[in-house]
DNA sequence: GGATAATCTAGAACAAGTTTCAGACTTGAT
DNA sequence: ATCAAGTCTGAAACTTGTTCTAGATTATCC
């Protein structure tokens, strides 16, 4: 816990208590319908019903159902940041490390399939409107990658597109394996064969291998 | 590979030429409709208008408006690979002859960036109820990749894992560029990186990697 | 404490995807 | 040519995301 985890709202007029309480009310209902029945099961007036909001204000805070589900990864996305931090993947080197990582998020969200449906869907059906919003959720998962690499210095250009590529083929392999078309063997093969990447992107020098 | 280009769609019953052109008519809409707008703007209502077809009878050909825009990339892929086989890419190693290929369906793509957003989004947007054509479209694209590869036998299992990230790689750096969140260089670069996969991959001797 | 602006509520209204249905038209078999 | 089965049309209805409005509530500032 250092001292990140804000701007994830941009906050440009900072909410009052109620507010935040109201935005949080919403995005739990939200979580809780998609967890039923994923991306379909949340319905903007359930979700206004549930979290005691009317439907207006319910766009007030989230302008669009995309971008209510979008704000829903991002929350949850921090959950799961803070939960791997605490215990960091043992791997030997850092495309270990980082498979390592990966699955044990994949893992999770296999516990909330419905939920990770509505989030993903969301996520790749977003349009400019969004952006930001998904901007924000791929910095998030970077981060979660770059942390599980655990580097010593700053990442190299080249580790940056390894991860970007990484990104990349996460969410379209979870996507592939939430519609049925693949299995979870083979989702775990594709992140092992990307995560190679990073070995060829590794400093040629036989060096400082950090763990901790 | 000669002998394909059917199976596209399973043809329970073989339609008559009536219906042929009824799903041309309708295809052809769709990609005019999508070639102005995107996705927002292929409305099933003016697809079905646009096609001289009632609104029953489009549903009854394609059951939902992902169905419809999956099938348009189909025959737009369709289209794209025999453009391709035309001038196979002339690079050194399949990995580079991969990255030429795929930005060749970029600049490709580019030229209808709308087209492309509405089948990209339509795409990752399916669910279950869309498998078996989003799987065709994904056949379809193995077999560009595997194409421009140009192996002299089948692919080993490993190719196989690599040309799936490439694909995940594809979809999703595409999906990035179409939302504005990255540029065009940058699709170029995550393409190449994760070609370079597919060196990984080679055979180590030169052999026959061939199980009896 | 009261004026004023911003926010919230309830509910109607609108837009586009999807379903349904009665009746007209095709097709295939006899 | 005729009948039955299947298909197509036109139009209405239904669903759910989104927008809008008028009035009630809350927050802010003097």
């Amino acid at each position: 816990m250092t001292a990140e985890a804000k701007a994830v709202t941009p906050a440009s007029p900072p909410l009052t208590e109620r507010q935040e309480a109201r935005r949080r009310r919403i995005l739990h209902a939200s979580a809780q319908l998609a967890s039923r029945g994923g991306f379909d099961a949340v319905q903007m007036r359930e979700v206004a019903e549930s979290s005691s909001v009317a439907l207006g204000t319910l766009y007030r805070y989230f302008p669009s159902k995309v971008h209510l589900l979008v704000a829903t990864m991002q929350d949850q996305l921090q959950h799961m940041h803070t939960t791997l931090r605490k215990r960091p993947p043992a791997g030997e080197d850092p495309s270990e490390r980082v498979a390592e990582t990966l699955m044990r998020a994949f893992r999770a969200l296999q516990r909330e399939p419905h939920l990770a449906d509505a989030m993903v869907r969301a996520l790749t059906f977003a349009d400019r409107s969004v952006s930001p919003e998904v901007d924000t959720v791929s910095r998030l998962t970077t981060a979660i990658i770059l942390d599980a690499m655990g580097l010593d210095g700053p990442p190299t250009a080249e580790q940056l597109s390894a991860v970007r590529v990484i990104e990349h083929t996460w969410h379209s392999a979870l996507i592939t394996w939430l519609s049925g078309r693949a299995s979870i063997a083979q989702v775990k093969i594709d992140i092992e064969t990307v995560c190679r990447l990073i070995e060829l992107t590794a400093p040629e020098k036989a060096g400082s291998q950090r763990p901790g």
